[in-house]
DNA sequence: GAGTGGTCTAGACCACGAG
DNA sequence: TCGTGGTCTAGACCACTCA
């Protein structure tokens, strides 16, 4: 039951996590590590591998291989009770935006139930922490509904948007959130910093008014191991005695 | 920009998804393989290796690998809203029941909120759809609380032990779901039938009494990419006008 | 015992980064 | 130019499965 790969992650995770090798640290080269634990390249190589779908370490071509940074994690809050909640550090997060203008296609037509061609307005929502990227979302509303610009965003999750619908009138009755862990597509992996074989956590957010018309669609895109979603609902029991 | 495996790796996935490759079936052996694509052996393990952590092909030492047959995603459902949501497929589960009674320690502490030492009742239930694992949770109860044996379970996500509290009148006041996307350890891997390398989807969900006191934790596994969760909600600026 | 996958290795060759 | 990581390869050796 010797696998020497697993040996060699345990032991450089174990050197990370307890200090010894400095977060931001550049690693000793991979030929030095492997002789260090006497193993080969490649068997060095694979351990690398797996300390880097963790998000332990980041490897750059020509420089060399580093701790990354500890970050804390970022929280999406969601959820009728979602005032109790406080999200942790999320002032420390810095958000930038795009304002793109398309028409509806493909994958949206089903999730925002529109006809194909309905002009929409997407933002994209990147936001960091200390230059690193934390969170990706994709906001859809349909072109008619939209006010135009917003301010500088405080949320990572499109926020101001919703905000400034409710502020024009429009009032959303219910949402809905499919949640799902995958790996990310090659696009996604590197807006998000990670690599492609590192889980990231998905959101589908869907945001209807009381005809069950869908006012709002986002797509919330957290790397895993760096990011939890917290949902706080009172119990539905209690709500069908009250009844 | 000529990464061999990668071309492997598509080549054999739109196979497999067209049908071409039907599910079940065992694959060409890794040498066969290996020459078809002309590619080197570690090369062509390298595909199989992403392949397998994207649940498209499971492998057997000494048998060979395997066509995965696709299986409906498994649905966790939750929120206040809940009721308006349809599960699919989720009388397809079989789902096993194993209860053992232990004391609080470790990590367990902080997430339920109790003394070590505490007598608790653990039920782990396994959920599996045609023989394949689809979801893992872990059920804690304070022994005090807990009403012995139920019913064979027909949820997988322990909604016997909550429905059993409410009939003996205990009441949930809030229901709280923290969310995150990893990689299993290595005896969660084993139970879910998935690899190390392959992500899942954990919902750490504590229930609570009106003074904020846990009554029930439960630890929720989904495969990634072979289950999903939904959170259906009110909308909360509504509720806050309504008050 | 024949066939299969699992692990590990040495080494070739290319591409990138920095001085 | 030199050191670094990225990719690919051939092949040794072991462990498992099944006839």
């Amino acid at each position: 039951m010797a696998v020497r790969y697993t040996h060699v992650v345990d032991e450089l995770r174990s050197r990370i996590k307890s200090g010894a090798l400095p977060a931001g640290d550049r690693l000793p080269s991979e030929g030095e590590l492997a002789a260090t634990y006497r193993v080969g390249l490649p068997t060095l190589r694979r351990a690398l591998d797996v300390l880097q779908a963790e998000g332990l370490i980041e490897k750059f071509h020509g420089r060399g291989n580093f701790v990354r940074p500890p970050i804390r994690p970022v929280t999406y809050v969601s959820g009728c009770d979602a005032q109790t909640v406080q999200p942790a550090g999320s002032s420390l997060l810095k958000v930038d935006v795009r304002v793109t203008e398309l028409e509806a296609q493909g994958g949206l037509l089903p999730w925002l139930q529109v006809p194909a061609g309905t002009p929409l307005v997407e933002r994209v929502y990147l936001s960091k922490q200390a230059g690193v990227p934390c969170s990706l979302a994709r906001v859809y509303v349909p072109r008619v509904l939209d006010g135009g610009a917003t301010e500088v965003p405080q949320s990572p999750w499109g926020d101001d948007v919703l905000a400034q619908l409710f502020a024009r009138g429009v009032r959303l009755a219910a949402t809905r959130e499919r949640t799902v862990a995958r790996f990310p597509t090659a696009e996604e992996a590197e807006e998000l910093h990670v690599v492609t074989r590192a889980p990231v956590l998905v959101i589908e957010r869907t945001s209807t008014d009381s005809d069950g018309r869908v006012l709002v669609g986002s797509l919330l895109l957290l790397p895993g191991g760096r990011a939890e979603a917290l949902f706080a609902t009172v119990d539905c029991r209690n709500l069908e005695e009250a009844r």
